[in-house]
This record gives C-alpha cells, sequence and structure tokens, in this order.
DNA sequence: TTTCCGCCGGCCGTTTTCGGCCATTTGAAT
DNA sequence: ATTCAAATGGCCGAAAACGGCCGGCGGAAA
C-alpha cells in the first residue's frame, strides 16, 4: 500500500502529514528519526484531501481556536501500540497523564516501561497528544520532536483564554 | 525559559549575575560548583535593567553605603528552599542567626540540616543573606564562594562607620 | 572541678541508586 | 527463514546516601 505526503510550515517547525487509505497515517518532524516511524512507499501529493483536512485542523490547533482533532486515524503498528495510542487520544485537551496512568488505562498496570516504548513510536505527533503524557512526578522526560516543542505544546493549551 | 548574565567584578572576585523574567535569579562566585545552582540555558546581555540594577546596588553595598538590597528576586527551587531562601530575607544587615534559628522560624524546628542543605543552593549569593548564617557555636561551617569570603563579608557589615 | 574538644546519633529534605516491570528489537545460532 | 536469548527503552517507587546541624556525652587538659 502506498501513502501521500505533504509538507507543512508550523510554529514548531517543518510537518510531514502522511495519509493512508483509512486517514492521516502520520505527523512526523522536521528532524524525525526515520526509523521511529516506518511506512511504505510515499508520495507526495499535497491536495490528499485528508492532508488538506489535516493541514487545516493543525492550523486551527496553533492559532488557538481547535481543541479537538476530528481527522479520520489509519494507526500502522502492533496491537499493543495501536492500544496505547488509541489510550492518548482519550486524554483532554490542556491535561496531562502519567505513563503510568496510561498503563494502568490499558489494563496493564505494570507494563509502564513498555507504554512509554509504544508512545515513543506514535507515528501521529501533535493529533495523538503524546506530549501530554509526562512522568509522575512532573518531569517532561522524553519526545521525538524535541522536550522544547513538548513544553511549547503543553503551554499552547494552559493559555487561558483562547 | 531562558536566562539572561551579566559578570561583574567586585572585592570577592568576578560575580556572575544571572536574570530571570521575574528579577534576579543568581549571583554566582567565580569558582562556584556549576552543579550546585542549575537554571536553563543563559545569554550573555549586560545591559539587562536587571543586572543593571543588581550591579548598581553590589557596588553600593560594597562601597559600604548601602544595607538593603530591592532588586526584585526569581527564585527557582523546591518549595522547602524557597521558604528557607525567603527567611534569610529577612536577617538585617550586621546580624547572624543560626541554622537552627532558620529551621524554626519556617516552623520546622528539627528540619535543621535539611536547612543546611539548602542555604548551600542559594542561588543569590550576596543578596539573600546566606553568609549571615553560622553555625550555634559560632562557626563559619561553611560557604559556597570560601569561608574566606563568608569572613569577609561578615567583617565589611560589621565596620562601625559608614 | 571546670572547660574544651571530638565523637555519636538523630534530625529531614533532596539526590542517587536499585530493582522490577514488559513489549520490541537486535543479533546470533540453527 | 526461524527461533531464542539478551538488550533496550520517553518508567516508577522504595531505600539508602548525603549534607554548610546540633546537643549530649565522655575524656583530657588546666
Amino acid at each position: 500500500m502506498t501513502y501521500f505526503y505533504k509538507k507543512v510550515p508550523s510554529p514548531v517547525g517543518l510537518l510531514t502529514l502522511v495519509a493512508g487509505d483509512r486517514g492521516l497515517a502520520a505527523v512526523l518532524w522536521e528532524n524525525d528519526d526515520p526509523k521511529r516511524v516506518r511506512l511504505g512507499p510515499l508520495a507526495e501529493k499535497p491536495d490528499h484531501p485528508t492532508l488538506r483536512e489535516a493541514e487545516r485542523q493543525l492550523d486551527g490547533y496553533f492559532a488557538g481556536h481547535l481543541e479537538e482533532f476530528s481527522v479520520p486515524l489509519d494507526f500502522t503498528g502492533t496491537e499493543f501500540q495501536k492500544e496505547v495510542w488509541r489510550a492518548l487520544t482519550a486524554i483532554p485537551f490542556g491535561e496531562t497523564r502519567s505513563y503510568a496512568q496510561i498503563a494502568a488505562q490499558i489494563g496493564r498496570p505494570r507494563a509502564v516501561r513498555a507504554v512509554g516504548a509504544a508512545i515513543g513510536r506514535n507515528p501521529i505527533s501533535i493529533i495523538v497528544p503524546c506530549h501530554r503524557v509526562i512522568g509522575a512526578n512532573g518531569d517532561l522526560t522524553g519526545f521525538a520532536g524535541g522536550l522544547e516543542v513538548k513544553a511549547f505544546l503543553l503551554k499552547l493549551e494552559k493559555q487561558p483564554g483562547r
């Protein structure tokens, strides 16, 4: 199966949006490690409907007037990973969870480190809000896009009025 | 968050003044242990208003015609540490306190050693007068800038005239 | 006796260390 | 190819170690 992509600018750098046939498959960082997320062959296609919709929603998010994404998602990964990623989408805008909380939520309270690994492999940055997961003690602990970006996103979501 | 610094000469060696966005964040000794005080990224900026004001007041202090500092302070540390540091600022010019007295003052009479540790982490040397805290028996007991400097400052504040 | 000094134990926040946790990856051996 | 053992993380909580202390005690010197 082949994927279509489009690069779009953003406050956190140039993002690469990737669409699969069931929806958005990835949002990659500018300097993303290529082996963090592996998909099939890519083809550029800026006018792909899914990509255009994703871009529109991201713009709204960064502009501060969109809090919940509604693009259909097309996850690629193991069952465990997909379960973790689904759990992430349930964290509301502006809130955070610990890795342990996510682990508990998917019914594997002790698979904490495994959850960490799975979150690190989240292909759909920002839209699947892996940035809302932080250490139990409040540390930011890690982020594919860089800790500064993680801090930036959390701060963006903490802005009081809009 | 990023901090701005400026190095200024003084009778006790080259000091590094650091400003955060809420005020003065640090006054470091020339050979200060880098891991004694940890702040974010630093950028040089000699004309920063807070830094210039801090320098002015320090000059006055060393010249002997300024006894109370009034630069706004920007503390970075745990709640406990901040409480200890705040207590230090209440020690009047020319007086001293014991570690036990400080502990009592913050309502934790037995947290004496913890207070010692917190004082050792005081980022804003001189201006937050950790040099005014000495052992219950009068010993100087310890000082990031060196015991000679501690003695020097106490002597400076004991000068009769002025 | 009295004074002074050094050692000991208890005090308490912070920092560091250490295990145990578990899905994936990696690399070596069929 | 396939299988298996070992290593590897975006973790986390408990426990131990570590101080810019201090008061009490015993022994040695005056």
